[in-house]
DNA sequence: TATAAATATAGAAATATTTCTATATATTGG
DNA sequence: CCAATATATAGAAATATTTCTATATTTATA
């Protein structure tokens, strides 16, 4: 019987729960991209989308890269692979009986 | 290439992205059980628990069945399963190129 | 070193969410 | 029909999130 962290998988779910965030992780699953390349495919201010990019980092569903004035990201592809396996457990925990 | 709704997959992760409906999701997965006992599992208010539902149910997580004074609730899994498979779109775009 | 470019941080306003108390509705049994 | 049980709705307070403007920091280059 596993013991399954709720609190931990909905704040990484919280991360996620955006249209913004979930259209920024699609681009990035294409590679890696800069701040400056990110912000064109949207219609917010920097400091928004730095924000957001804050909160995919520290959700650890993207990894943040410094070259010169640059900030790269990347997926991270094992935080939404982990999730979707944590939310099958929670969704079939009859079959660990 | 196919259109990805962001917007409706960034309100199902909403509505899934608090620790207490996760659990509630997974007490459903070993079957369905009435509003008055998912109640117990947990320190919250009959009115709090009436919200939650109705908000997985909105979300079409939970299929809600009356019978008599009772409320039965119980997953509905093609929900979680295609929000699975639309979270890995989201992640391997490349995949379609 | 001064300037420009790229990104991050601070702080505030607007909006959304959570969760409560009070109350309403629906159903069953006497 | 009345009372009890189960659940839902209304409305408000507390909290959290989103997104802006203004400003700071970091790095490269003239």
């Amino acid at each position: 019987m596993k013991e399954i962290n709720y609190t931990k998988i909905a704040k990484q779910l919280k991360v996620m729960a955006d249209p913004k965030r979930l259209k920024i992780i699609n681009l990035l699953s294409n590679g890696e991209m800069c701040a400056s390349e990110i912000l064109k495919a949207f219609r917010v201010s920097q400091p928004t989308l730095s924000h957001d990019m804050k909160a995919l980092v520290d959700g650890k569903f993207v990894i943040a890269r410094r070259e010169g004035q640059k900030t790269f990201y990347r997926l991270n592809p094992d935080t939404i692979f982990d999730l979707q396996a944590a939310l099958s457990e929670i969704c079939n925990e009859n079959i660990n009986l």
